[in-house]
DNA sequence: TTCCTATATGCGCTTGACCGCATATACGCA
DNA sequence: TGCGTATATGCGGTCAAGCGCATATAGGAA
């Protein structure tokens, strides 16, 4: 696990891949159409900001039948964490991010990650 | 002062900000012919770097004589302290920043700051 | 196999980030 | 005024980011 800070700071600067790394720093773990909902973003778009999450190694990814689920990669750098965080302490309660933890909250259908544990 | 998330993460997204940022949250205080030694590169790079962290109201300027001193804005909201903070914190020894702390230290000429306070 | 759902990716396009170089501006001093 | 130093900016070029659209791939069920 060889993460640069750059690349970390880079893939914050993205508002796609800084709200999923929010909502998987406090959900845990979910899988693309749940982000893509939450989000109100479209599939293909979320997709691809997850892979280049995935490329960095600040999420990691399994599958589960026809879905994959996305979870900050379990060998994440402590002080990668410590940024992590710090923002979703600093800024989890604010505008665009408290909005799509509640679109997930609400989002009928959701798969049943909690049952496959 | 109306800092929006994004704005901070996009500043951030560059190794030039970020470490002018990280530099500037530790010595509170620096002209950019020190940032521009610090960190070993060009003038005018420097400059406009300064200039989109001022214009995103993350740093503030003053002008004494020639010199133009650089700060984080004094009225930076309390969510983006504490990222900063928790930057400094996790990153501060690592590899790019160690290097230009001990450039800055080591600067001949430096203009005094200190004498102006 | 065939069909359906979930996810990933190829492709072309547009926009913006970043740079180097040259030059403009601001200030102090003589 | 004219000169030197410190900083800012206009300009043009390059390159990567991000996007939409269409399509490919993966897995489950019939």
């Amino acid at each position: 696990m060889t993460l640069a800070v750059d690349s970390l700071f880079r893939a914050l600067a993205n508002p796609i891949r800084l709200r999923c790394l929010l909502l998987l720093h406090n959900a845990g773990e979910l899988c693309v159409c749940e982000l893509t909902h939450a989000l109100g973003a479209s599939q293909p778009k979320i997709s691809r900001h997850l892979a280049q999450l995935r490329e960095a190694d600040i999420v990691s990814d399994r599958r589960m039948g026809l879905w994959v689920y996305y979870r900050l990669h379990p060998q994440l750098p402590g002080w990668a964490q410590e940024i992590l965080r710090a923002t979703a302490n600093s800024v989890g309660d604010q505008a665009p991010f408290i909005t799509s933890q509640q679109a997930l909250a609400t989002m009928p259908n959701r798969p049943g990650a909690d049952r496959c544990a």
